[in-house]
DNA sequence: ACCTGAACACCGTTCAAGT
DNA sequence: ACCTGAACACCGTTCAAGT
């Protein structure tokens, strides 16, 4: 009798998992992590202050994530994740071509400017991909799109015969820097946007790749 | 009287001020900052454990740096005044030529792998160059040598004509995105080292450059 | 002028206890 | 299974006091 109430009980909680005083917690602290973040950067983030503001006890943040680096880097994984997803799109909706090529590197900086939050917490140094393994398979994925790409475009002779890998690399570095630069806001105060300098960029690497 | 001593006992202290309990106190705030910073991080940096390092209170900082954060924005002046010299001599040592553009290339990379602690400070968000006019000069000083070479290179034929900033944020975009790819250890995970990345990325620059 | 120690208002994390 | 409140060991910063 004990065992089955006990096991009633406890399912009575499993099913309430998705209706429990914010419906999903773990969700609702990555979210409102995201909203801290972006609106006050990511060293005014306090577990007790998010736990306060969802209206649950500050240390049920502990249930979901092991600590508050962990936190952070499934902040991070999404961001990868969601980049992943928008480079993809942009590439596959314009046909995959070099244009199309072009158009991922618009989508990247459009992504690192519209969501600040993640980029920074991708890319600040705060969380290190070799600690989580999804963060390290979200953070592969995305460049793996680059890279899959640059093949694509010397299968069928946009770019030059060289390895992808390298390619890759030196773009990626390129369009990462670009981001930080808008988002750092170090754009405005040279009267430059942000999608100016990629378009200029992207002109820089076509160049580059089809010599 | 009192005037007179109060005069005697401030002109000791002053002449003691290269002298007192650690020479410099705030020079030996700034280097024990790098040199936690660079061995654990810079979220492990706390005052206290500085303070008790260097033998003196925990809010002796206090009488050199407004806060926390105007200590770190000093780490990060410095280490853009260090990148200016290291650029500008990259630069006029081999003869301000295509391959001495080349070569600051290379040196910024050197600097970003040699002094990890202080680029992750100039970039990692903490500090807002917004805020601290001396970072906000020094951080123009050095972004100012890689527009004075790129106009040099076009003066005599180098490089072809073209809005020197914009080329400038390009070009400072792929130096960066490489560095920062190489401290946080993502090209070892590769096997790929910095200076060969860096290398391929100067080749990029000039052909795009020179087309 | 420069430094100190005590105090204040925080913080992340642990843990026994509740339902 | 999930959440709580009290407790612990920190932290940056302020401030009256010393020399």
């Amino acid at each position: 009798m004990l065992t089955l109430s006990t096991y009633i009980t406890t399912m009575m909680f499993v099913a309430k998992k998705h209706g429990y005083h914010h419906g999903d917690l773990r969700r609702a602290f990555l979210e409102e992590a995201v909203r801290v973040i972006s609106r006050k950067g990511v060293d005014a983030l306090t577990l007790r202050s998010v736990g306060e503001r969802l209206g649950v006890s500050r240390t049920a943040m502990y249930r979901h994530f092991a600590d508050k680096s962990a936190l952070l880097a499934a902040v991070a994984a999404e961001g990868f994740r969601m980049l992943r997803l928008q480079l993809l799109d942009a590439w596959e909706r314009h046909g995959r071509s070099g244009d199309a090529f072009a158009e991922m590197g618009r989508a990247y900086v459009r992504f690192a400017v519209a969501n600040p939050a993640h980029y920074r917490v991708m890319f600040g140094g705060r969380v290190e991909a070799h600690g989580d393994p999804d963060l390290a398979r979200e953070g592969a994925g995305a460049f793996q799109v680059l890279v899959d790409a640059i093949i694509a475009l010397q299968k069928n002779g946009t770019a030059r015969a060289e390895n992808p890998l390298r390619f890759a690399q030196v773009i990626w570095a390129t369009v990462h820097g670009v981001a930080m630069l808008a988002i750092d806001g170090l754009l405005e105060r040279q009267q430059t946007d942000a999608d100016t300098l990629v378009r200029f960029a992207n002109e820089q690497i076509r160049i580059s790749m089809s010599v």
